[in-house]
DNA sequence: CCGAGACATCGACGGATGTGAAGATAGACG
DNA sequence: CGTCTATCTTCACATCCGTCGATGTCTCGG
């Protein structure tokens, strides 16, 4: 079947886009459960670098061969750090031919800032 | 042995106020290593639903037993989350008298805030 | 059609982490 | 001094998570 209605389930960056900052009003136990997720995926020393070298590479964007050649990791060891962000919504995916492109979603990026910092938005 | 000499251990909170936004540069992994602790100290609903309240509270401070109330956890349990959370800066202990109150240190959090939305500072 | 290269998935292992029960500490109050 | 209350520490346990080797899938070039 054709994935052309994607069953719409909203992504853990597509929540905090929805809240106000920490330091508003008490988290309710829920949406806290959403955002950890997030903030859970950006807790890691690899998937940091990995977020900042995509962000920062030519572009915006970064394929996985580039990727592993940066670490000393097992290449599914980095594909599996990839996916985490990806699922959460921080990474976008493209594949283009024999080699898949990874960009940052910069509005799901501002969003845990704004939660967390408070301003903009 | 007294502590009067507590050997100044740079907080994590004091090491991501340095860096340039993760977009801008590929984040070394010495640097990844010591910011990552911060964020997974966030990265807990429960840690982040007791930053939340803090931050919100009254005067900008809760002692401990305001919120144990919050939580249907034990007290010790919550006791381990404000350590982790005063471990890497985030929350500031004071005692007075039979109680503690913690409070949140803005300006890590804004620091935090602004490695990731790369605006401020 | 077949081999090679780029990524993803699976299964397993070891270390980190959230949780609670029990005990320790420290101040307040009689 | 003894007790009560607020908080922290220790210990044990179950679960989660990062890592890797092996294997699967897809695409391109011959």
């Amino acid at each position: 079947m054709p994935k052309s209605a994607p069953a719409v389930l909203p992504s853990p960056a597509e929540t905090v886009a929805c809240c106000s900052p920490l330091t508003a009003e008490p988290l309710d136990a829920a949406t806290a459960d959403r955002i950890a997720p997030l903030l859970k995926a950006l807790a890691d020393p690899v998937r940091l670098r990995l977020v900042s070298l995509v962000a920062s590479h030519e572009d915006g964007e970064a394929c996985v061969c580039d990727l592993n050649d940066a670490f000393e990791l097992s290449q599914p060891t980095i594909s599996h750090h990839l996916k985490v962000l990806h699922q959460v919504g921080l990474l976008e995916r493209s594949k283009r031919g024999v080699w898949v492109y990874y960009r940052v979603s910069t509005t799901a990026l501002a969003d845990v800032a704004s939660l967390l910092g408070g301003v903009a938005r």
